[in-house]
DNA sequence: CCTCCAATGTTGCCATTGTCAACATAGCCT
DNA sequence: AGGCTATGTTGACAATGGCAACATTGGAGG
């Protein structure tokens, strides 16, 4: 159970799938983590599922809700990787640095995953209600883990929401730059992640006496 | 000459364009503009600028080659008006904000546009060196000013290029992150923008006396 | 156990799109 | 004037997303 590899494909008793919903998923997940978003056919999709191509609409309604799927699935797997930090690290500043870490990494190490997250390939008008909860869980948890900070006087008393989004900016920004290739020397990522905790918290003015 | 409007479109002599490069550049950057990206057909830029469908490939190798010339002319429209705001602001502390404030605007104003820039539509591995040497000219924009703030000892002589990665990332967070509708509420943006400019400061941690 | 229906999957088909190959036209150099 | 090359056009094709009509189940109710 703990290595499901791929989609396990089963002999395929004969028409249902039994659950071809999590296998689209599945299977959308693996190739676009394997060869971009643009690889992303609805016919290969189904010829390595063992199934036809249109079966998908029977789940989805069209392409773009697969992929909103993708992207549900991916907000919910952040999540998961921040609160690990935070929680496994002890709750308290290092253990916040952890979370900007496991944040950056976890773009730097899916670069098509989370461009299908933040690349504008799901609806911006009408988000669908639980790609929008799964975003705003993720969210949260970087709120929740500012609050505690702020309750401990380690952090300035500002409008939780405000900093947490302050920060996200920033983690959301390193990320991308490293996606984009702009930060292509060797170890350049890492270390702009370490100037990056020192800065955010003492800033870059000079004198920070004033 | 202070409205060129659209891509005037005169009576077309007959085979020969004169500048069709030029054209297509700019169609293609209105309709991005216009429509998003994904509206972006061959056929129909072909059809707006009365010239027809592959005539494109006599000056782009294909479609992303367009769009990476697209993406060039954005970073230098970038440039330009990352060096207005700063040389007009007088090169001060405000004028770094005003630079900031720019840079923010520019992608909120156009988020096609934006999105071509660094949505992952040209090529990571062999990037155009025209594009390259126009994203660096840009990002010089910002290491100028960071160097200048520097010398007069308003900031932190960190390595120069690290500090404006560090600023780089978190502009360029806002940006997507507005872009990608996270700051719906009225204001959001500019009240993020906002509280960014001093807690890049000063930072975020509560006593930065210690 | 049998029947029938709603869920699920399939095949045929179509419009759109990017791209190539072969052909057409015209500006320019000698 | 002649011709070469840059530029533009038309025809065709394969790939793709998507729809409509049809096929095949598993299971609920008798």
């Amino acid at each position: 159970m703990a290595t499901p590899k791929r989609a396990a494909r089963k002999p395929r008793r004969s028409y249902h799938h039994g659950n071809l919903r999590r296998a689209l998923i599945d299977e959308a997940l693996a190739t676009i983590q394997a060869e971009g978003v643009d690889a992303l056919t609805l016919r290969a999709i189904g010829a390595r599922i063992g199934v036809s191509r249109t079966a998908l609409y029977r789940h989805f309604a069209d392409k773009r809700a697969l992929l909103t799927a993708v992207a549900t699935e991916g907000f919910s797997t952040l999540r998961q990787k921040l609160v690990s930090a935070w929680e496994d690290g002890g709750r308290d500043e290092a253990a916040f640095r952890a979370m900007g870490a496991a944040y950056v990494h976890f773009a730097i190490e899916n670069p098509s995953y989370y461009r299908v997250m933040f690349g504008g390939f799901v609806d911006e008008e009408s988000r669908d209600p639980e790609l929008a909860t799964e975003a705003m869980a993720a969210f949260r948890a970087l709120v929740d883990a500012l609050a505690t900070l702020q309750r401990d006087s380690l952090l300035r008393g500002d409008d939780t929401i405000l900093m947490a989004r302050y920060v996200w900016a920033l983690v959301h920004g390193m990320a991308m730059l490293g996606i984009d290739g702009h930060l292509r020397e060797p170890g350049a990522v890492e270390q702009l992640l370490h100037y990056a905790v020192a800065r955010l918290q003492t800033g870059i003015a000079e004198d920070n006496a004033r």
